[in-house]
RNA sequence: GUGGCUAUGGUGUAGUGGUAACACAGAGGCUUGUGGUGCCUUUAUCACGGGUUCAAUUCCCGUUAGCCACC
């Protein structure tokens, strides 16, 4: 049984179904992940992921390997036992908390705030946002460490740059995060079973909004022995024109028969439809989650003729209906906006995990619509009806 | 009853003879390979009445209210 198989392709675009099979289970693709960066979605547990239909969850490396640390994990042979979910989980590399922490240093420019960030042709050293600790990462320790955390796809080490670097700059952390990926690679073939099920590497494709780069970058990662591809960068996700170009340049070039994923995408539901149409077959965001803990919460817009509302307006405080009356099948869809609009009014915990459930619900129903659109020759006519 | 002190937005506090600053609360917007975070906008005829002054939230008098002390 091969990792990836795409079982029905839609007849007028690039949008596919699959299944991704993996140790811990199958994985139906399209669909979105939910982020739990530190081995947890914040504010649920395992059987509130089951309940909503998580098919897979993300970690990150940079977070973990600050606290608890990737050892403490592999005491527990992995991710898996030690937060309890026996899915599938991603976890991402830390090449783009990287590019967060030297964005932050920019911010802070002209408090002498020294350099979060030092990156050379090796790797990364950088300190802790923490406790301001001096941390290295190399391509090497990237993999082992992400060997130690067990996820079932693991990401390579890579160097996301700013839109606004010049195109000199660009290419050359183009062409190192291409060695990153080669050495990568290597360290991962010499051990895919540390904890003795399988984990799959995906490379990633960087040259920021460069056609040439970007159609440079597609040619030597999809080259490379990977099982998935990714597409990485600071538009994607953030800007939807410049993510749709990136595809286009792309697609002609990325191996067909893996899977395909936008990194950081799914900030509004409508993007969703954007790149599975261009042959995207899984995305993530933080965004669904974030937005939830301050109370934006997704809804159809045939209901209340926006596609998000945010709870905590003074309008919802006598709303009897529930958050979005065409998902009352949701774990969380009885609950009224009245009773929400309180919860976060008076800053109860509840109210974070009833808003994240329900945000993680509302993408995770719309991945199920969409692959049975796909699967009925009609995801067009899907997509029309919410843009 | 007498004396003293205080009165600034919903709350707690700044401040000045040229119509007010801050925090929280309130109202609204934002958050994109995650700090439950952070950011932006907005919200006051400075207790009431009178006086001095070109000009009073600011100085003076009175009223009212609160607090303290004494009888």
């Amino acid at each position: 049984m091969s990792f990836f198989e795409i079982t029905h392709k839609d007849n007028t675009s690039l949008a596919r179904t699959g299944i991704i099979h993996t140790d811990h289970g199958d994985i139906e693709t399209p669909i979105f992940m939910p982020v739990g960066t530190q081995a947890t979605v914040k504010g649920l547990n395992t059987n509130n992921l089951n309940s909503i239909g998580a098919q897979i969850i993300l970690a990150n490396t940079y977070h973990l390997h600050l606290r608890p640390g990737e050892d403490t994990i592999n005491e527990f042979g992995g991710l898996h036992n030690f937060m309890k979910w026996d899915k599938p989980i991603l976890t991402d590399s830390g090449g783009f908390q990287v590019f967060s922490l030297g964005k932050q240093k920019e911010k802070k420019e002209g408090t002498n705030a020294y350099p979060l960030v030092k990156i050379d042709d090796e790797g990364v050293t950088f300190r802790s946002h923490i406790d301001g600790s001096e941390h290295r990462f190399t391509p090497k320790s990237a993999i082992e460490t992400q060997h130690k955390l067990g996820a079932d796809i693991i990401m390579a080490f890579d160097e996301c740059t700013p839109d606004e670097a010049d195109s000199t700059y660009t290419k050359k952390a183009m062409e190192r995060t291409h060695r990153w990926a080669k050495e990568c690679l290597d360290t991962h073939k010499k051990n895919t079973k540390h904890h003795g099920y399988n984990q799959f590497l995906f490379g990633i494709i960087q040259g920021a909004n460069h056609k040439n780069l970007r159609e440079e970058s597609a040619k030597i990662i999809s080259s490379m022995d990977f099982d998935g591809i990714a597409i990485g960068g600071e538009s994607v996700g953030y800007n939807m024109e410049a993510t749709k170009n990136i595809l286009d340049w792309v697609n002609p070039i990325i191996p067909e028969d893996k899977p395909h994923y936008t990194m950081g995408l799914g900030h509004s539901p409508k993007d969703l439809f954007d790149v599975v149409e261009k042959g995207i077959d899984i995305f993530d965001c933080v965004s669904p989650t974030r937005m939830a803990r301050n109370g934006t919460l997704f809804v159809h817009k045939k209901i209340s003729n926006t596609y998000r509302i945010n709870i905590t307006n003074a309008v919802h405080k006598r709303d009897k209906i529930t958050i979005d009356p065409l998902l009352e099948n949701s774990p969380v869809g009885h609950y009224s906006r009245a009773y929400l609009h309180h919860l976060f009014n008076t800053s109860e915990l509840l109210a974070y995990s009833i808003a994240s459930m329900h945000n993680l619900y509302f993408l995770l129903n719309l991945s199920k619509q969409i692959r049975e659109a796909i699967k009925e020759n009609r995801f067009q006519e899907l997509k029309n009806e919410w843009i």
